[in-house]
DNA sequence: CGAAATTGCTGAACCGGTTAAGTAAGAGGT
DNA sequence: ACCTCTTACTTAACCGGTTCAGCAATTTCG
């Protein structure tokens, strides 16, 4: 442990001595609560402005029930999706005078648990998860301790607060898009079998050849990993079936570069012989030869939305909506074009 | 008898009086202190695991002096760049039980100050700080509070910790990575003006340059503003004065793609015709065409050391070095070749 | 004009821990 | 046996604020 040192930091007690007046009476001021005559509350300001005094953060948190902060739950910071979303919740938090407190379970449950009972024992006022292992102990957790709480990128369950990116909608309109530059024959390309967003792109896709009355064809479907190499190996099938569609939507953007340098690979033009829409708007997706024409998901508005969300909550407000679902943008680039015929 | 249970938070005289010792007691258990018998303090955690108790945070920290946690002060998180500033610092700082508190400035520097005066009432055992408008103010108020701290990527003073990236050897490293291909005529391209970084890289430039005997050729130096343009237009300029190096270092990449577009596109073949080589290993740089030849920054282990400099500060002991400078590494790609005399 | 309400401020309890000082019992030394 | 050390706990002060009950002085009002 640290030599404690001798020059005392200036408390609420000192202020109070140089003021002539009680604690309490220098709490109100600093509270800006009301009981305090205009005159006394000038003097004690002064004085602590001059005095350059600052309440000491732990001791409201302790006495008054509230940290002004927030606390943000994610499992890494390795892309900038995540940066973004830190950077939104970061934005929104300050402009309400909330600090930030950041932590990341490394995709670890252990380490997931641990941060969880942090939290539990008070250090945020309210806290924004978003976790791989998000599970009925988690949320029970934090109701029990009537901690404020929203999930981010999970619309988990319909009494939870959560705010996430509409991927249906983004499915959808990506799909759409392509059938407006006259595109019929559209594969999709898969995540990982597990992710849910891309299942719900998916679910997009669906919808949209549906509302074109554009024929389901099983051959076109694709599965993926998310991963460049799959999305390559995706375009080599396609390739090999002798099917070629004229449009390709690949459910992320390492997927649509992968097919892409497949496909340039074996003498196919983008866009001219085949579309190619990605999703995400990586940074990547604007370096592409051609650049990749994408669906961005408003990621900083997310981070920002379920920060402004949780501050209501901890503000005693009732925000209306239990789930937020943003809408995507189409990020329009070189990559699609309108079906050639000839 | 309404045994009126409000569903309080257990604190640490509940488990205190269910094992029927004192506060002390199981604060003593609670923090590993000896004085307790081995049957009580085996009793005391049974307890406290059965009643799933967390101590308080926020009392703990006013009790005792420290919060376990520490202050991470940048100025955004728009980039990989801070993300991985970051990552390093989270990951070090968990190893350690240490949690993160994050705080952004905005390159604001009424935020700067708030933030300071954040940290200055207790919230964090120590912080590292990385930020534009560091001043003698600042340290001069870190000093006060007597909370620890260090420095990122800013060797400020002599008797301050921190911890940089070795510019100069980084571009001491990439110019002798040219010339050991037996380039002799070398650019360079510089960064904005006041970019401290881009100077030292650039007096790196020159060192390998001397200890070579090639010749200085000021023609060779062009200024450039970090923007990508700037090195497109850089490349432009060397083109038009007709002293066409046979190969190029800028100091960063974003500048190096720029540069190699415009040589591309006015017939230069890379790196047949010269050679570039950039600084940062961005994530552009590796899905240029051809892929960039760069610089890598030690970026996390800038934060993991930081922290771990921080925290071996927090826990009294000084650690050896004040200021850190980390070594940069070469990420050999494609722009660079063999200097081709034909 | 006297009672009631309001204003302005204080004292003290409290938040949930940590820790110095004190005590009682048992162990060790001579 | 006597005195001293340890060991194992307890007591109570404290960290630096917030907040409620209380009280005197002043204002409002029937």
């Amino acid at each position: 442990m640290p030599e404690k040192a001798a020059s005392k930091t200036i408390t609420i007690a000192d202020i109070a001595k140089m003021a002539n007046v009680s604690k309490a009476t220098v709490s109100y001021v600093i509270n800006n609560k009301k009981g305090v005559s205009l005159d006394v509350r000038k003097k004690i300001q002064r004085i602590i402005k001059e005095s350059n005094y600052k309440p000491n953060t732990m001791a409201r948190a302790l006495a008054g029930k509230h940290t002004n902060s927030v606390g943000l739950i994610i499992p890494d910071i390795s892309d900038m999706f995540y940066a973004n979303i830190i950077r939104g919740v970061e934005k929104a938090s300050g402009k309400f005078g909330y600090f930030l407190n950041l932590f990341t379970t490394h995709a670890n449950p252990e380490k997931e648990h641990e941060v969880f009972d942090f939290f539990t024992s008070s250090m945020a006022d309210g806290v924004i998860v978003m976790t791989y292992f998000v599970g009925k102990e988690v949320t029970r957790k934090l109701r029990q301790r009537k901690i404020p709480f929203v999930f981010l990128d999970f619309p988990y369950d319909d009494d939870i607060y959560s705010v996430s990116v509409d991927n249906f909608e983004g499915g959808f309109k990506a799909t759409n898009y392509l059938i407006s530059l006259g595109h019929k024959k559209i594969a999709f390309l898969h995540g990982p079998e597990a992710a849910r967003d891309s299942k719900a792109r998916y679910r997009g896709y669906l919808k949209a050849l549906e509302e074109h009355n554009i024929p389901f064809d099983k051959d076109l479907v694709l599965k993926g990993d998310f991963l460049r190499q799959s999305g390559f190996k995706a375009a080599k099938k396609l390739i090999d079936i002798k099917k070629m569609p004229t449009a390709l939507f690949a459910a992320n953007d390492q997927m649509a570069l992968g097919a892409m340098s497949a496909l340039k690979k074996e003498g196919y033009r983008v866009p001219e012989d085949i579309s190619i829409i990605g999703f995400d708007n990586t940074e990547a997706s604007s370096f592409s030869k051609p650049t990749l024409t994408t669906i961005m998901q408003p990621i900083f508005e997310m981070g920002s939305l379920a920060a402004k969300t949780l501050i209501s909550l901890i503000n005693g407000k009732t925000p209306e909506k239990k789930r937020y679902l943003l809408k995507t943008r189409l990020i329009e680039r070189q990559s699609c074009s309108y079906y050639n015929s000839r």
